[in-house]
DNA sequence: GATTCGTGGTC
DNA sequence: TGACCAAGAAT
């Protein structure tokens, strides 16, 4: 399909996809339900994140959270609990405000129109067009990476897809082939196509609804679309964090801020190793700096790798006893003393979480009680 | 407009 | 196995 398609190019586009899409999509638990509260909660979710992933996610979250309501008089502690492990943090808290602003100012109801939810907090033009078109029937069409990529292969756009200036490009060409009859649906088509057909490596040209009209297959070139800007080499940095156990083998653990990075989570106090500082020194400086304690004999249990989105870490674990009168001179921060059966309640970066085998083989060696 | 925000699956 | 990348938003 050259750009700009005709009407007729248009229309049959609309059809054919739609008609794909009522026979083949999946079951997913948010296509179950109109609640436009539900759908919110979905379209956050969904945010950068696979839908195998969500669905446990979700179907959790709505059995504690079922309503607008109940979200907004969420106890934070159990609130992060839920989302623990799906990354990208500021949106729950995002999610949050916007229930407790609705509460306050909306009779706890999402507005229907773009422009009204695209002024709430954790809602941009995606989820704005998404909830309104899917749960409202507005006629905002939706452009997330799934759209991007089949534009891109439709029209052999050279637009790249990963950078923000593309957007608007994308946005008046997904406008375009809305069917603004079923604009929930026909967003929905366009993502599910790209999801499960338009694929970003290998995709299924053969079983494509709308392989008629894709200008890239027609030229043997749906391997070099969408067109991607090559994206920065990210820091490699090595940490050092400390489990400290007291004498009745009880785990100091630390609250993180609630800005920045992880916001809100517990963690084992640490940081990163400076120069070319060993992760034992590390381990002993940062437990100094962030705590006031002072700790002898680190004893290393574990080393992982973990990768966010900006940089990579390798983390080792240090496992240090601390005797009554040294635990003292802990500063007053937000901390606990914990049994280690106890660190499954309680949110944790991942990063961490990748170290509790280790952790707990440590302490059934050491015959502690959970 | 470029960066900052997680994580786990995939190949 | 390391690089890529997913139903983006805020700053």
């Amino acid at each position: 399909m050259h750009f700009p398609p005709s009407e007729n190019e248009i229309s049959t586009f609309r059809t054919t996809l739609l008609q794909w899409y009522q026979n083949t999509k999946r079951d997913l638990p948010w296509r179950r339900t109109r609640d436009p509260y539900a759908i919110w909660v979905s379209e956050v979710m969904l945010q950068q994140t696979r839908v195998d992933t969500v669905i446990p996610y979700y179907e959790a979250f709505m059995e504690k959270y079922p309503d607008m309501a109940s979200l907004a008089r969420s106890e934070p502690e159990a609130l992060l609990k839920s989302w623990e492990g799906l990354g990208y943090y500021k949106r729950l808290q995002n999610l949050k405000k916007t229930a407790l602003f609705l509460t306050e100012t909306n009779d706890a109801r999402l507005p229907s129109d773009f422009q009204s939810l695209r002024e709430l907090p954790g809602i941009g033009d995606y989820i704005a067009a998404a909830v309104s078109s899917i749960a409202f029937h507005g006629k905002e069409a939706v452009v997330d990476g799934n759209v991007k990529r089949v534009l891109a292969r439709l029209f052999t756009d050279p637009a790249p897809v990963n950078i923000s200036s593309s957007h608007r490009h994308f946005l008046r060409h997904a406008s375009l082939l809305l069917d603004p009859e079923q604009p929930g649906e026909a967003n929905q088509a366009l993502m599910e196509l790209g999801a499960m057909v338009c694929t970003p490596a290998r995709p299924s040209c053969d079983g494509c609804p709308v392989s008629f009209s894709c200008e890239a297959l027609h030229t043997d070139n749906t391997r070099n679309y969408p067109v991607r800007q090559p994206k920065k080499i990210i820091p490699f940095y090595p940490v050092a964090c400390a489990v400290i156990v007291n004498e009745r083998f009880d785990i100091l653990i630390t609250k993180r801020p609630e800005t920045g990075m992880l916001p809100g989570f517990w963690e084992f106090p640490g940081g990163r190793c400076e120069g070319k500082e060993s992760g034992m020194d590390a381990c002993i400086r940062e437990v100094f700096e962030e705590t006031g304690l002072k700790i002898e004999k680190p004893e290393k249990i574990c080393t992982i790798r973990h990768a966010y989105t900006h940089f990579r870490i390798e983390m080792s674990l240090f496992i240090c006893r601390i005797t009554e009168k040294e635990r003292q001179n802990l500063k007053p921060i937000e901390h606990r003393w914990i049994p280690h059966g106890e660190l499954d309640t309680l949110a944790f970066p991942a990063a961490n979480r990748k170290c509790m085998p280790a952790l707990s083989a440590w302490f059934q060696a050491h015959n502690a009680s959970p």
